[in-house]
DNA sequence: TGCAAAAACTAATAAGCGTTAGTTTTGACA
DNA sequence: TGTCAAAACTAACGCTTATTAGTTTTTGCA
């Protein structure tokens, strides 16, 4: 009689949950199946019960989870001081961070939400419409600023989301290239493809100059 | 009785796709059944079996005309003359083309193919790699010109496709953003953000002219 | 109009799905 | 060691799946 063995949290219904985002992120939601999820930890479908409600409990704690980390952050982004354009970048490379740790689950989130139940789908999908909504405002105060070449705020956001959102590789990034080097041509592209380049030099020290977070 | 009412073209086969393709785009391949697929055609679901194979074939199809729509550009561009950045914008902008007017199809072919059957999911792979490694070339060959700002072409090349793919509202976008608009917008972010603005002024006429496709 | 082929139908298949019920095994503690 | 709850198991439910078989209807043409 196998078992779930239990991860340094002590949570079993962890175990199930990340052995799913593995599925999930390779076959897809509807794809998988409880019977899957069963044998990649080595126990029956029926054991999962005892730990989970649902396979739909499974996509929500993954969803929401994710999409909590990324609004913490935004807020305290938007509560720090100094330049937008080191703001927006400090946004971009926490994305770039979650893909590196978090990849299953950010891959999941960006691309089996729609399979949410409701009223979880309706509250993702105002929670993800809410959170670009911010960025984009961030953007525009960038614009307005003479710091970012203007742009539409919309087209900017989905544009800097998904370019990040799509590299395949984050999480196994030493094979191809390093990491960090992985993010700094990221952030370079996205940073000088928003930078308003028409401006005189003394703005560019400002520009450059990073943000502080208010712990 | 109800029945099937041939397109434009006279292939019934097509309205089935196309129909499917909707289906697909809106709720994933796997979460589509196929009297799903025949109810919004109208028929009952065995009926579709006199026009296709199976539902994966319906999957094949859209896929890989998607694949061969891109892959007979990318010839074109390699064989054109002009300025390497040039040739990105030309590829850059047939893709969003293609998002206007095949959006769904390139959703899917996007989102969908991990579903193909063997060895049909092979053979897409490769593709999909081969496109990639003619695209980074490309980028290479920018930067050895000094076109192109010293970048990874691997991340250079992702940050474009999954930028662009990203967009997920390219056929209702009327809405909140014109389409050239939006072209226009993204062309400019992902472009200047691959431009090596280190350069000189002389060679920046150079660069801002277009390639002439060799018909 | 009559005939053949195309294309629709109904009925049914075997397989797989998420989940429940009821039972047995396990592990921690008295 | 005996007890009890936690957690595993087997069996099965009702439902959905893609697809096939066999039949009826429709359509295009002589």
């Amino acid at each position: 009689m196998a078992k779930i063995i239990p991860d340094k949290n002590g949570s079993k219904k962890d175990v199930i949950v990340q052995s799913a985002a593995s599925l999930f992120k390779e076959k897809g939601y509807t794809a998988t199946s409880m019977r899957d999820i069963a044998e990649t930890i080595g126990v029956e479908a029926p054991s999962l019960y005892n730990h989970i409600e649902s396979k739909k409990e499974i996509l929500n704690d993954i969803c929401f989870r994710i999409a909590r980390l990324f609004t913490i952050h935004l807020k305290e982004v938007e509560l720090s001081t100094g330049p937008v354009l080191s703001k927006i970048e400090s946004i971009i490379r926490f994305h770039i961070s979650m893909m590196m740790t978090e990849y299953k689950n950010v891959y999941i989130s960006d691309h089996e939400w729609k399979h949410l139940p409701e009223p979880y789908l309706t509250d993702f999908k105002n929670q993800r419409r809410n959170y670009r909504s911010r960025l984009a405002a961030l953007l525009q105060k960038g614009i307005d600023k003479n710091e970012i070449t203007p742009v539409n705020t919309y087209v900017a956001v989905l544009t800097i989301l998904s370019a990040i959102g799509g590299i395949e590789s984050w999480q196994r990034s030493s094979k191809k290239i390093d990491a960090k080097s992985l993010e700094e041509n990221m952030v370079n592209i996205l940073i000088e493809g928003l930078r308003n380049h028409a401006i005189i030099n003394t703005d560019k020290k400002i520009m450059n100059q990073s943000i502080k977070i208010n712990q």
